[in-house]
DNA sequence: CGCTTGCTTGAACAGCATCAACCTTGGTGG
DNA sequence: CCACCAAGGTTGATGCTGTTCAAGCAAGCG
């Protein structure tokens, strides 16, 4: 994964400390939860395959994802900082994880400086993207808003070199993810989905996206295409 | 202000390590525009007095409010992240910031490991409260929402001491603030205000906020109190 | 004073939610 | 092999929540 032009390339003594650091890699099943809301943990994570989502919930069982992981993204940040998580973590396939303990994250703060500013520029980067679902669920319309996720996910499946030979890539939200995400019900998700559909700008099929007329998508997401910078791997 | 609760006592060692690195203090009036949309800054800023707010638009001029700045946070992490702010910053009151050139962040992670780690810290810390702020959005209905706001500036008022001898804290958003932030509209944003104060939970009046049945508005908006941990002040 | 900015209120409308079915698919076990 | 079941997807009808449009009002300020 290293090697894909996403990520920027690490020292050798970076990586061979890393190596030191982690505790291991474990393997978990599609629908697993990696972080209960409101459990302490004493590990962090980084993706290395797989997809995964952050969420919170309402008293009442009101749901709403905050965001997808994808495999480089590093999990536990925000769990960590006090005691205990205000939102969980699930996963939507088999996935496997890099397993770091905490006090791992001490060790990198004190003794490679150029991965600390990296780990803080991980968190500074997934903020923007809760920032950018905040701005779609509070301002956006519900077409807009499905159209945006759309390329979003198909952007950074791309950054990973994830479409296969027909242009699509791996996609396994249900429409009750979508509508979580997005902040709609799950029977509105599904008619603006189709319309989407009938416009000829995308296609879900068997657990795959493809984004048939790119532009066109982009031009009723209000989306601008800004270039994804090289981001550091941990 | 370093001697409030709220914040973890730093080594007199780390202060003198910041009075070295920042560039001095600067004084904006009410309504400067701190971080425009779309532009690159050279500097970070920890915001000393007065409220600001984050936000981003659409191309069609809808806009979004992030999260709201008090004294104490720390302004310009995820901008400076890669060239350019993908959201501006503007102050709602007049203010005074204390100026960070961006070489100095990175002093800060090569010199003094504990420091770093509270930037980190910081910098998650924000994005709790941005997934605070979309869970709100995306799943809670207007009244709720608008409780869960007014709770959650009152308490960070509070935590700073802002409370005055009535109960009452500084306030200085218009409706149209409080729509943006919540992703309603001004009109409904109004009519769930008058609800509210209707029911005897809150009183605006004269940039201030009061609310009498703290309890009551607590149950209106599923809010639960959770302890907020000292944080460290850059 | 007149002007601007922010607040207030009513009326009409629309976007999205809710309710209630029904359909399809893949997996399981008799 | 097929009956059954659960999970996810689809679709129409109905109505609430929140938007939009349109005024009018109050207060601060040149």
């Amino acid at each position: 994964m290293r090697k894909l032009p996403t990520f920027r390339p690490l020292e050798p003594e970076q990586l061979s400390f890393l190596e030191g650091v982690k505790r291991g890699e474990r393997r978990f099943e599609a629908g697993a939860t990696l972080i209960h809301e409101g459990a302490a943990s004493r590990e962090l994570y980084t993706l290395l395959s797989g997809m995964a989502f952050r969420y919170g919930t309402l008293s009442d069982g009101r749901r709403q994802i905050l965001n997808f992981l994808m495999p480089g993204d590093f999990v536990g940040l925000q769990e960590r900082v006090d005691g205990q998580s205000p939102h969980g973590v699930e996963l939507l396939t088999e996935a496997s994880v890099c397993v770091f303990p905490v006090e791992g994250l001490w060790e990198i703060f004190r003794h490679q400086t150029t991965l600390a500013f990296d780990i803080t520029w991980l968190a500074a980067h997934e903020e923007r993207i809760v920032d950018g679902n905040l701005v779609s669920v509070g301002r956006r319309t519900a077409t807009e808003r499905v159209a945006m996720l759309l390329i979003h996910l198909y952007k950074r499946s791309e950054s990973l070199r994830l479409v296969d030979e027909h242009g699509s890539v791996p996609f396994p939200l249900t429409q009750q993810h979508i509508a979580d995400a997005l902040g709609l019900s799950l029977v509105h998700t599904n008619k603006t989905l189709r319309r989407l559909r009938l416009l000829g700008v995308c296609e879900l099929r068997n657990q795959r996206l493809r984004l048939p007329n790119p532009r066109a998508l982009q031009q009723v997401a209000d989306y601008y295409d800004r270039p994804l910078a090289p981001r550091p791997l941990i």
